[in-house]
DNA sequence: GATGAATGAGTCTTCATTCAT
DNA sequence: GATGAATGAAGACTCATTCAT
């Protein structure tokens, strides 16, 4: 599996001076401002530039076209993402099973939820994107580090650890898409966080964790 | 909560004579195979039409634009698929919570990957899509079909049956979505969805399932 | 100069039945109505035909373009026009001249007035419409029994009426089109309206009246 | 009352360049063409856009919609006739009231005949266009001309200037564009004119001019 | 005769992208 | 390097008119 992104969406240059970073960031912050104030169908080159206070001439300079700028938006965005959630298995290590789930799911359902119309805004920008890449790097970091979580609790015992935690992924990112999907109250999506956590902990209790 | 549809995306006429019924209904499929075919931003009004073998005119005296096509094309297969799932339900009545859990998760997930192509041309129809109702609306025979299933289970003895419930729903179409998305190959998605019935019996289990 | 309607614009039938009177009636109705209520470029043959409780089908029965109806609209409307103020005419034969500017000021204006909205309706109507043969009609007509009228006066003495008579004409009719258009407010019109009849008496007084 | 053009109405830029004036310039033209020439049921964007040697998108950076262009072209044809007319009235102050009458009437008509093709064209598209406020302002400029050329008559004695002027100048301007449409023959229309003048003169003339 | 569904050319308008300044 | 005016293909939607039922 080619897991480089696909040729036609790369950025046209890696900024490196101060100048640029920040230049870029107003496109991205401005991309998603745009995304959320006037959804996607209005989300246009023009509009974005104007945003971000550049003209679109500079716009182009760092994105070739449209479809690289919203393929970077939601790279970054997954970066950012995996990062966190990285940091917070990492500080499990050697915990109990049960701390690591709590941190696992709260963690991301905090990073999904907190600005839940960003979350939306995201969401939306990368329908119509060739970002399987981005998807499948993202659940590979993710994958390297909930097992080396999961592997370092003291009662660590998994026979098939590769399937347990893909299915406790799958679980989890699902579960927060869909409750997040459905807008329901918010104690009632606490409620259901809850519920998730009691449901993972039973299935690792019975699958070695 | 108003359930009821926005105004605006009502279909013009409901089609009483069968001409009327097959055209609209060449209209979804046509819609759904530009989807397929072309993707969300290649689906303009014209080439459903000439696909669906109508004039655009013809179209636009069944559904008054195109976001109308769209939520009606939602709408029909919410409808069918909750019409699937209940059917499902049904049948498992009385029987143990193993039996249907294995019934409910197989039902959906064959329901959405059997035709692939087409679960994704719809994910993909929904955005910018005011279909709040839809899922609403779905959600709601969802809950009642499998919350009637699982109390009639000779050992059902839930506590709080409407919180179970709503987890163990967001968890299984969740889990659906996500595995999905990741277009993951079908061995593993075999393996995942065994995993996934054991987990949410795991937590029937101790939710008095 | 060639006064018959241009051939196109020509009624497909003359309805001589009741029936097909009252459905003309009602299709010149609606027709209005929906000039009024939303404007001439809404003004589309279904519209009209809905409004007037026929079916399209029927309304190209009897016209057979959207032009001929307007045009038929028009036909009919300074049909009346005319009649009125023919009428108010020949009921000031042989009187005082004074009288009969009085009469004709008011009758046209009245009639122009009472309903300002019809004939904003018809004005918009007849944009783009060839209906010079109809205002030349209609103006024979006017200029016929105006002249009449002028030349029964006690004391007239016109030495070249068919000039004093058109200068008359065209200046009451292009008056109350202007304080028409300009939507003066009424108490203003009135006033308007009485200096109108002051100035022509003056000029008729030198010129023969 | 607010004399301001409807919001929505606005050009969307005033042009400083000369390109874009040019460009501006050739637009209106080009509209005026169509116009004349095709009628305004034929006055599409492309055309406009097509004749003016520019694109469509071009067009639509300096009119936000069809519309837009067209109150922008009545305005700016509006300008040109209030300035006319106040040039020709300011030079007439002191003189004689005869000699104003004269000289109003005159430019006025003149301007409206000489290039009746474009006048006619103009009265076509300012219908269903929300132009009061052109009127009204236009209204006021020519009240303010007037009048004041009015009063600067040695004779000048009038009692309600304010009415006999708004009489004047709805008798003026609505005879010209009666007389216009009627589409009489030059020789006649000359022929009103002096007659307009003459009823004028002895309307003021008994109101104080 | 009446109906109204179907047609499809024709409208307005948007927007990604380029390139002269 | 930056700018933003210009481009024009493409899209959503309308509506006069026809004709099978």
């Amino acid at each position: 599996m080619d897991l480089s992104p696909p040729r036609h969406l790369k950025a046209r240059k890696k900024p490196r001076q101060t100048r640029a970073m920040s230049t870029v960031d107003a496109i991205f912050e401005a991309t998603i401002q745009v995304l959320i104030g006037e959804g996607t169908h209005r989300l246009t080159t023009t509009r974005v530039a104007e945003r971000a206070g550049v003209s679109v001439g500079t716009m182009y300079q760092y994105f070739p076209h449209k479809q690289a700028l919203l393929y970077a938006l939601n790279e970054r965005y997954l970066d950012r993402l995996a990062e966190r959630v990285e940091k917070a298995c990492l500080a499990q290590h050697g915990k109990s099973t049960k701390e690591m789930i709590e941190a696992l799911v709260t963690t991301y359902w905090e990073a999904k939820t907190e600005r839940s119309d960003v979350t939306r805004a995201l969401y939306s920008s990368a329908v119509e994107l060739d970002n399987e890449a981005l998807i499948e790097a993202f659940a590979r970091r993710m994958d390297a580090a909930t097992i080396a979580m999961l592997q370092s609790a003291p009662t660590a015992n998994y026979s098939d650890i590769d399937l347990v935690n893909v299915t406790l992924l799958s679980v989890i990112f699902g579960t927060v898409r869909n409750v997040f999907e459905r807008n329901l109250p918010a104690p009632e999506q606490i409620a259901i966080r809850k519920q998730l956590i009691v449901m993972c902990l039973a299935y690792l209790d019975m699958s070695g964790g």
